[in-house]
DNA sequence: AGCCTTTTTAC
DNA sequence: TAAAAAGGC
């Protein structure tokens, strides 16, 4: 018999592992040091309820998933003694940050007879396969992306035939695992969901996704971050039909419209390949200064962010979109991780740090990608000089307020050029308007003559 | 995926 | 003369 060991994330959907190995698995999941190691309530509760679902599927077909807790090397060995299992498969890690563990696993099974066989789903194409013509990862997009576009991928893989067993475990709850209750109201886990979602961005929102995306109260994203995180879906599925509905496009802006969400998925990929190459990332900057950057060190002003009571509209809305949904629309994270870094001036990493804690979708490769890209600080990121104007911002990308009204209710009832100026009213004007609604933290144009201060200091241009 | 200043273009 | 494009941080 065969266990298929589906790792912190689940990776259920294309799985190379159940599909290619030989024999008959039945499924396991650890509770362990690098499952709850950084987690979050959102993230553990979403997991769970992939978990119960994935169960159930297994069920249905007769075989068992097992949830056990503690090492994943003694539990593996000890249930392959049980069941007289041959063959361990699992799919690998690229974060830079459990490779090891696996290894020690790989290790384990190997000294007590049994096979281990690691296979990769997470991702199209595992990093080192997509270099540069001297054999060098990319650091820059554009390039990485001409070539994972052309390249041939793999076909999702079928659900492999599953082995009789049977187990009375229960799933653990959040509070046996050591978490709160998510206050945050969370999308429903699991493969069908997953499907669910990508078929409906498929029959239409794909097509106008490049000109709609940016566009937060307008919701043409896809909604697969999380799913994709978990492997409740699977890349190379998520893939062929977008590739699909690319041929099937009618016009050149509805087959530009679904490549620039192609594109999408490759920014995944190629930050995972950063991270893979650069584990230290995930606590140093990517880009290296003359001088350490002097961020400025100042609780408040990150409470009052954390919080979404900056003053800023737009900024604040993303907050709160956070708090309330464990979620926040792609722009509106490059608006608040922008405002942190360059109108705080505080530290890319407290922003980071904040996003792990909350985020239902939060993955190491791609938020701390997107945090160092925001900050100037990251591969291939924006130039220190581009700072973002908040308030152009929500003007340009929230031109009604529909989203900012949504998630902030002080402002419910102004009106949206009211809201799109509030940096310019007096402090009278803006406690007429919406006596709730906190005055701007700081100064916009000043505050970004500090930031660019800042970065020339680093840069050692004085 | 910025913003301000300077230069070029199109009447 | 104003709008568009280009240049630099």
């Amino acid at each position: 018999m065969r266990i298929h060991w589906h790792r912190r994330d689940l990776r259920v959907a294309d799985n190379r592992g159940l599909a290619d190995a030989p024999g008959r698995p039945v499924g396991l999941f650890v509770f362990d040091e690098a499952v709850l190691d950084h987690a979050a309530p959102p993230r553990v509760a979403f997991l769970l309820d992939a978990l119960s679902s994935l169960r159930a599927a297994y069920r249905d077909r007769g075989s068992e998933l097992f949830i056990r807790r503690g090492d994943p090397a003694n539990v593996l060995s000890a249930l392959a003694d049980d069941l007289g299992v041959d063959v361990v498969s699992w799919n690998r890690d690229y974060s830079g940050l459990a490779a090891d563990r696996d290894d020690r696993v790989a290790d384990v099974l190997d000294e007590v007879g049994v096979t281990p066989q690691r296979f990769h789903d997470a991702i199209c194409h595992p990093p080192g396969t997509i270099t540069t013509n001297a054999g060098d990862p990319y650091s820059v997009y554009s390039y990485f992306w001409k070539k994972w576009r052309d390249r041939e991928k793999d076909d999702p893989y079928p659900v492999p035939a599953l082995a009789d067993a049977t187990d009375e475990t229960t799933l653990p709850t959040l509070a046996d695992l050591g978490f709160d209750e998510p206050t945050a109201e969370l999308p429903k886990a699991g493969t069908a969901p997953a499907r669910g979602r990508l078929a409906a961005f498929l029959e239409d929102d794909i097509y106008r996704y490049e000109e709609a995306r940016d566009y937060p109260a307008t919701e043409c994203t896809s909604r697969l971050s999380a799913d994709l995180k978990f492997g409740t879906i699977g890349i190379r599925a998520v893939d062929k039909q977008v590739r699909e509905a690319i041929a099937a496009a009618e016009t050149d802006s509805e087959r530009e419209s679904a490549a620039e969400f192609r594109s999408q998925l490759a920014w995944r990929e190629f930050y995972t390949h950063v991270l893979a190459f650069n584990p230290e990332v995930v606590t140093e900057n990517y880009k290296r200064y003359e001088h350490d950057i002097d961020w400025e060190d100042d609780p408040e002003l990150l409470a009052a962010w954390k919080r979404g009571e900056t003053g800023y509209p737009i900024v604040d809305a993303g907050m709160r979109q956070l708090q309330a949904e464990a979620y926040m629309h792609n722009r509106v994270r490059m608006i608040v991780a922008s405002f942190l870094t360059k109108d705080l001036l505080i530290d890319w990493r407290h922003g980071y740090a904040h996003f792990r804690d909350r985020l239902v979708d939060h993955d190491t490769a791609n938020d701390n990608g997107g945090w160092q890209w925001a900050a100037s600080t990251g591969t291939d990121a924006q130039p220190y000089f581009r700072i973002f104007n908040p308030m152009t911002q929500g003007e340009r990308y929230d031109p009604d307020a529909e989203y900012i009204r949504e998630y902030v209710p002080e402002l419910s009832g102004v009106e949206a050029d009211v809201i799109h100026s509030w940096h310019e009213l007096s402090p009278t004007q803006r406690a007429n308007a919406a006596p709730e609604y906190p005055q701007p933290v700081v100064d916009h144009s000043q505050r970004r003559e500090q930031a660019l201060d800042m970065f020339e200091q680093a840069r050692g241009d004085d």
